[in-house]
DNA sequence: TATGTCAATGACACTATGTCATTAAAAACT
DNA sequence: AGTTTTTAATGACATAGTGTCATTGACATA
C-alpha cells in the first residue's frame, strides 16, 4: 500500500503550514520568507515548494476555515416583520461580524496585511465581500418590500455603505486602533444605519 | 557659485522622479524595481541612492502635493443652520473628495497598492484619515449644539462610520470597480448618513 | 532480490536591494 | 594658471530572497 507514503507527505505538508502560521506571526507576512518557514518545519528549501507555489499560497491555505464562517455569518437570513425586529436582526449579524473578526485577530492581522500585498489573496477577500453586498442588498429588497425602509434608496449603494463601515470598524478592532466598546460600535452603527445622523423632519 | 552644482542635482532628482513616475504607471508599484528608475532616468544604479532611500520614498515625494489637496478638503468649514444647508454642505463635500481622487485617479490606485505593502506610505494615508476624522467630529458635535443632530450618538464613532463609508466609495471609483454615477453615490450617501434607510416611527 | 515510485533535497540560475570606494568634473583657493 | 577641495555620479560587490530541477534514497511492489 503507498497509504504511509501518502500519510507522510500530508505530515509534511501540515508541519509545513504550521510552520508558516508561526513564521507569519512572529514576523508578519511581508517579512517572512520560504527560507524561514522551511527552517522552523526543518524541512529541505525545495520541499516548501512541492506542497505549496509560493508564500500567498499558504496563507491561502491557512485561510480556508475562517473565510468559510465569514460566509456562513453573510447567509445569515433576514424576514423581520417590524422595524424593532429588524434592528435586531441587523445587530445581530453584525456582532457576529466583528466577533468572528476577533475571534480570529491573529489571522486577519496576517490576512489584511497580505491583502495589500497578495492579488490572490486580495481577491479571496473580495469574494467575501461580494457576498456580504449582495446578502445586505437582498435585505435591503425585503425591508422596502414591506415598507420598512425607504423606497427612493438604491439597494446596492446602500449595501456598499453599510458594509463598507462594518468592515472598517472590523479591521480597527483587528489592529487595536481604537479602544471603543464593541457593544457601543454595533449600537451605533445600527441606529445610524437605520435612523441617521440628523433628526427627521421631513423627506423629500 | 556652487549654485551650478546644485541645479545639477536638483535635475537629476527630478529626472528621477519623473522616472519613478512613469515605472509606477506602466508597471505598478509592487513590480516596479529600481533598476527600472535608473534606467528609465539614464541614471547609474547608485544614484537613485543617492536621492531616495528606496522605492517607498520615491512614492512618498509623488504624493506630498495630493496629499496636501486632501488636507484642503477636510478643513472646508462646516456651519449650517438648517439640515437642508446641512445636506448640501455635507455633500459638497463628498463631492471635492471624490472629484480630487477621479482627478488624481492614476497615482490614487498606485498609492492605494502601495498603503498595502509600505508601512510609510500607509501611515501617510492614516494621517489623511485622522483629519478627516477629527473634523467630522467636530461638524457632528456642532450640529448636535445646534439641535440638528441626535443627541444620543457618539461623535468620533458616528465620524468614522461616515469618513470610512465615504473611503470605501473612494477606492472604488479609483478601482473601477463599480459604474453607478458618482451624482448618484454622493446622493445616497449623504441622504443614508442624514436620515438613516429605515422609515422613522419614533425614535428610543 | 530486483525494480519502480515518489517524497525530499540542495545546488544553481536568476533577480533585486543597498553600500561604498572610486572617479571625474566643477568650485574654491592661492 | 595651477592646485586643492568638494561632491555628483557611478558600478562592482555583498547580501538575500525566489523558484527550478536533476539527483537521491527509502519505501512499496512484483
Amino acid at each position: 500500500m503507498s497509504n504511509n507514503r501518502k500519510q507522510q507527505a500530508m505530515e509534511t505538508k501540515q508541519k509545513l503550514l504550521y510552520a508558516a502560521r508561526e513564521v507569519f506571526f512572529e514576523h508578519g507576512f511581508k517579512k517572512a520568507t520560504i527560507r524561514q518557514i522551511n527552517q522552523k518545519a526543518e524541512t529541505g528549501h525545495g520541499t516548501a515548494y512541492v506542497y505549496f507555489k509560493n508564500k500567498e499560497d499558504f496563507l491561502v491555505e491557512l485561510m480556508l476555515e475562517t473565510m468559510e464562517s465569514f460566509h456562513n455569518i453573510a447567509a445569515i437570513p433576514f424576514r423581520p416583520s417590524s422595524q424593532s425586529e429588524a434592528h435586531k436582526l441587523i445587530a445581530h449579524q453584525v456582532e457576529q461580524f466583528l466577533s468572528l473578526a476577533l475571534e480570529k485577530k491573529q489571522i486577519m492581522k496576517i490576512f489584511k496585511e497580505a491583502i495589500g500585498i497578495s492579488a490572490n489573496v486580495e481577491s479571496n477577500w473580495q469574494h467575501i465581500r461580494n457576498q456580504f453586498i449582495e446578502s445586505i442588498t437582498k435585505d435591503i429588497v425585503y425591508a422596502q418590500r414591506y415598507a420598512l425602509a425607504h423606497q427612493h434608496l438604491n439597494p446596492s449603494i446602500t449595501a456598499r455603505s453599510w458594509f463598507y463601515m462594518n468592515e472598517m470598524f472590523m479591521w480597527e478592532l483587528v489592529e487595536d486602533q481604537y479602544t471603543d466598546d464593541i457593544e457601543e460600535i454595533i449600537e451605533h452603527m445600527t441606529s445610524l444605519y437605520m435612523n441617521g445622523l440628523y433628526i427627521s423632519t421631513s423627506h423629500g
